[in-house]
DNA sequence: TCTGGGGTCCTAGGACCC
DNA sequence: TCTGGGGTCCTAGGACCC
């Protein structure tokens, strides 16, 4: 998809169309996740900070992402893609490769099925997209790097280096800036050129995997194929405040905050993590990350929680500002409908996390949080509505210290 | 200019096992 | 007394992608 997160935008707000647009953080901090083709004519890129974007362009019309609603419409996309062919590969939220080898008969050649997908998006979603169409799937995706905005490019069998090697190697799919600066070094500009190096001088400078898959690449082989359903491995919350946070209180609320959505998209998605992971990155932006292997998986935003907390106590964070902080699970297990009860985990915190999740389902997202997390909210609401699973799981000093009747309960007001 | 949030894969060292 | 070869798993960091 063109510029997906701007285009759907633009189908909300018209005002939008034929103007520099960039989505993404407004704040400080804020980089651009998404530019329109108005906005990098004047050099406004994703994943430039939006102050830069701003100053490059002052035109610039800036929208905060809204993902929920990119992964409705890429829900949509996808489904057109599948109308084709079930061999669909997703590759991110706006983008797949597609194995349209049996449409053979259906179709007289590759570029009526790209006009007639293209087509499609277009009639039901009104959205531009492009399309690549190679023999494998790195030229397939360089090809539609190259057919943007809203067209088509076919690499025919045979043809593939010719198309490859007069492009620079920074255009390589996997060539970023660190593997750029070292093939500098060796003196390679083009793909053409890295494909006269040496394979033992790649792997000597690039390592094993990279030295071998860039040769390979750069002589436009790739034995891939395209993999539908693949699972995902891991998932993660972060988050970047727009003022540096301090202290192991504010340190330990802002993970539990954290815990508890990771466990709702865990328990959206049907997946236990059995490894979890923290990240911290510091005002001078210097980053680190801590992780430990439980016993067993969890989607339990208490047992994330426990974890968390521990990885920081073992990071040493003082008092130094933070800038970033995030949790994750990697190890994740398909949830089988039986559970995994870790060794310490009574069953009735799955069902408080049920109660949680269905309190939410039912009142929307904020409808319950940890005390913890509501910071100062007594006030603000009736002391019944509060949930009980917070006075706990947010305690810094464990359960043991917690009367019997104070521990949540699954049939309580929680 | 001052760097988001969500992912995947690779490397390298160490523990541990046979 | 000094020492193999092979494997798996865990952890930390880094490169890369959208």
């Amino acid at each position: 998809m063109d510029a997906f997160f701007v285009e759907v935008e633009r189908l909300a707000d018209p005002s939008l169309v034929g103007r520099p647009v960039a989505v993404g953080g407004a704040g400080d901090r804020g980089v651009v996740a998404s530019a329109s083709y108005e906005a990098r004519v004047h050099g406004v890129h994703s994943a430039m900070p939006m102050t830069f974007a701003r100053r490059r362009c002052p035109d610039l019309r800036i929208v905060a992402p809204d993902h929920r609603r990119y992964a409705e419409v890429s829900e949509q996309v996808f489904e057109i893609f599948r109308s084709f062919t079930p061999i669909v590969e997703g590759l991110s939220v706006d983008e797949a490769f597609l194995d349209v080898s049996g449409l053979r008969l259906l179709y007289s050649d590759t570029d009526a099925i790209a006009a007639d997908i293209r087509a499609q998006i277009r009639a039901t979603l009104s959205l531009p997209a492009s399309v690549g169409i190679a023999a494998t799937k790195f030229i397939a995706k360089m090809a539609s790097g190259r057919a943007k905005p809203d067209g088509v490019l076919r690499v025919p069998s045979g043809t593939e280096t010719a198309f490859l090697h007069p492009l620079p190697v920074g255009e390589l799919w996997g060539v970023g800036a660190a593997t750029y600066a070292s093939l500098a070094q060796l003196g390679v500009a083009t793909i053409g050129d890295l494909a006269s190096i040496p394979v033992a001088s790649l792997v000597a400078r690039l390592g094993d995997a990279m030295g071998h898959h860039l040769a390979g690449l750069s002589r436009g082989e790739d034995r891939r194929s395209v993999e539908p359903d693949t699972k995902a491995k891991s998932l993660s919350v972060e988050h970047t405040y727009e003022v540096d946070i301090t202290g192991y209180d504010v340190l330990e609320t802002e993970m539990l905050r954290h815990s508890d959505r990771l466990s709702g998209r865990l328990r959206r998605a049907g997946v236990s993590g059995r490894t979890v992971h923290i990240k911290v990155r510091f005002s001078d932006f210097s980053t680190v990350t801590r992780s430990m292997t439980l016993a067993g998986g969890t989607d339990v935003a208490r047992d994330i929680y426990r974890a968390a907390r521990e990885l920081l106590t073992r990071l040493d964070v003082g008092s130094r500002p933070v800038r970033l902080l995030g949790v994750g699970v990697s190890g994740l297990d398909e949830g089988t409908g039986v559970r995994q009860l870790a060794v310490d985990r009574p069953a009735k915190w799955d069902e408080l996390a049920d109660a949680v999740a269905d309190v939410r389902a039912r009142y929307g997202a904020d409808s319950v949080a940890p005390a913890r997390v509501r910071g100062g909210g007594a006030a603000m609401e009736p002391a019944s509505s509060r949930s009980e699973f917070a006075s706990d799981v947010g305690a810094s000093e464990g359960d043991e210290n917690v009367p019997e009747e104070h521990r949540p309960s699954p049939d309580g007001n929680s």
